[in-house]
DNA sequence: GATGAATGAGACTTCATTCAT
DNA sequence: TATGAATGAAGTCTCATTCAT
């Protein structure tokens, strides 16, 4: 019987390590040898791991979703409703360093997707991932009678969904300006703005 | 000093070349090679008007910058204040092929900026400078006492800065669900939420 | 003791997939793993039966000897003289599928073997094995008192050996230009333009 | 100005480094690296004058097949008639040291066209040149009234060609065996065969 | 016996850069 | 100014081989 490793957890920390090498130096710089080094396997071994680089890439992209994704669904929706929108919509934003990462490395991934048709798809799941959690807040207003008259509701998930992900995108290029509280603010400005 | 002149429309001829490498090939591919191959000069041509791969990347990053301010200085101020608001926040929108193009190569530029510092100023700068665009437009809704009361003005600064990279990464990330009526609309929403 | 047999048999199998390999992808492609894919093999279980690439393909070769060998061994050498020899001839050339197979490994490795010394062994072996035969039909002409008067003996060995082998290589060159009728009506000439 | 050098004397010059690397360490070996210490170039270097490696490969086939040519052509064909003709089949023959080195490589090229699709043609435009040499013989001979009757013509072309590949595949194989007075006797006596 | 894990060497290739003309 | 020549470093990937189970 050969060596038995678990695969799957090798393969999970060959991608975290791609992700630090992607944060830190550059999409340009996630080649093997950077995230060997990062990761402190050899190139050989990632190589048994991961068959090319590009599924190595689509691996670690794929993992970020399904990080997402477990915090999503880890969420208890338990509570006043305003503030559960609130607590879910903000899982959507770095306010922790952990969601930094990921958000950093995650727009990294999306703009090299828009020229890498095999990130496409991966990139695609999540928009519409996130875009079915900002129609869904939209949608419970609307239930809970909480919603302003006239409004246009594909517009106002568009709006919103717009604005996590500028919002995402700023607080990461500008760290030092977006505390959790300013995050927090805004989001609770917007979800008034909804309401009547 | 004609030649100074020509000079200057050199490089941006390699710039704009570099461009449609960077959004059609990845800033991965932005190589003097592909660029050569692209612009029709040679690569030792190239190194005559920038000295590094470096240099060029940041020129071009700038003339982004210097082809959106220039369309905004260009743009008329006269007419109807919500209307002429509404066309001024367009402009930083892919609603034509040209800001499309722009946009993508901007969003890879800014990306790139978080893990190269050399990028990083021309970065925060166009950064300052659509916030500023924000901070104009709630500005104006203010002194034209349009602004709905109980706004906190720092957020909505942000709110509307965001929500408009926001629209920019997604027009540019689903081309073909973001046509030039619906970014309009969005933004026009966005407008009237903010007044009384 | 079953055991050995079968060990010869898995040999087989890995050094026939081997051919498989050098036939359709070349010499160079006559991977370790390659032929474990072929073979159906793992890449270390080819291992516990070669000890080396080199061994597996010194082995690969000699085993076209032996079935080459097999074939004339197997041969009924009754019935008329003259095409007793022409059959017997024909055993060199690629008439069948089976024997297209095996010469055009063996072309692959005697040209390998010309810079690879393991090899060369075997190839010698095989090369005077064929001659021989040459030789054999030369003197059965002789014996039989067919051979034309006034012809230098060595020079026909040589002759007709090389005929075979040139023909042999043409035929794999050229697959679809030499059928077995073509091939067995130039044996028939050549075999008639020795004797009275 | 750049620096200008004669790129098609760099070319051969670097092919014939290749064959020097295929004839003594085989096709496997055949590396740009072995290739650029055989030459005296840098691999970057050769890069420059050979985008591929399979296009430097094409190239060192064709040379040969030039070469070859250039021998044909730079023939007298005055003379007697069957003299001129054993001159002109012996052409094809390793009977100098520069051939012998042409022929080994031409044979493991040829080899190598048969799971190489892009050697496939330059190995099929020398054989058609080397048949159609054969053939000239042949036809050389009926007109000139000197072919034996009761001859294939058809059969007598492809017997003389695969004796000539026949007998420089042994005499590469074989090169202490095959002196060049013996490959002349041999050919001489395959000429009077033919002959009333 | 059988096979996955791991590795370092070396393959081709792309690249930024320096140099010479 | 303009560009071909040249190079060494680093990219991805394939490989033979050793090791552990």
């Amino acid at each position: 019987m050969p060596k038995i490793v678990d695969h799957q957890k090798q393969r999970e920390k060959i991608a975290v390590a791609a992700w630090e090498v992607i944060r830190t130096k550059g999409m340009d710089q996630a080649s093997i040898r950077n995230i060997a080094k990062q990761s402190g396997f050899s190139v050989g071994s990632i190589r048994h791991y991961f068959p090319s680089q590009a599924s190595l890439l689509t691996f670690a992209m794929n993992l970020v979703s399904e990080r997402v994704n477990e915090r999503i669904h880890s969420m208890s929706f338990e509570g006043e409703p305003f503030k559960v929108m609130k607590e879910f919509l903000l899982q959507f934003l770095p306010t922790t360093k952990e969601k930094e990462v990921e958000m950093e490395v995650w727009m990294a991934f999306i703009i090299k997707s828009l020229s890498d048709d095999s990130l496409k798809e991966a990139s695609d799941e999540v928009y519409k991932g996130i875009k079915f959690g900002a129609a869904s807040v939209i949608d419970a207003l609307k239930k809970l009678k909480l919603l302003r008259d006239n409004l246009d509701e594909e517009y106002e998930v568009e709006r919103l969904f717009a604005l996590l992900d500028g919002l995402a995108l700023h607080a990461i290029l500008q760290k030092t300006e977006f505390s959790t509280e300013k995050l927090e603010g805004i989001i609770e400005q917007h979800l008034k703005s909804l309401c009547k």
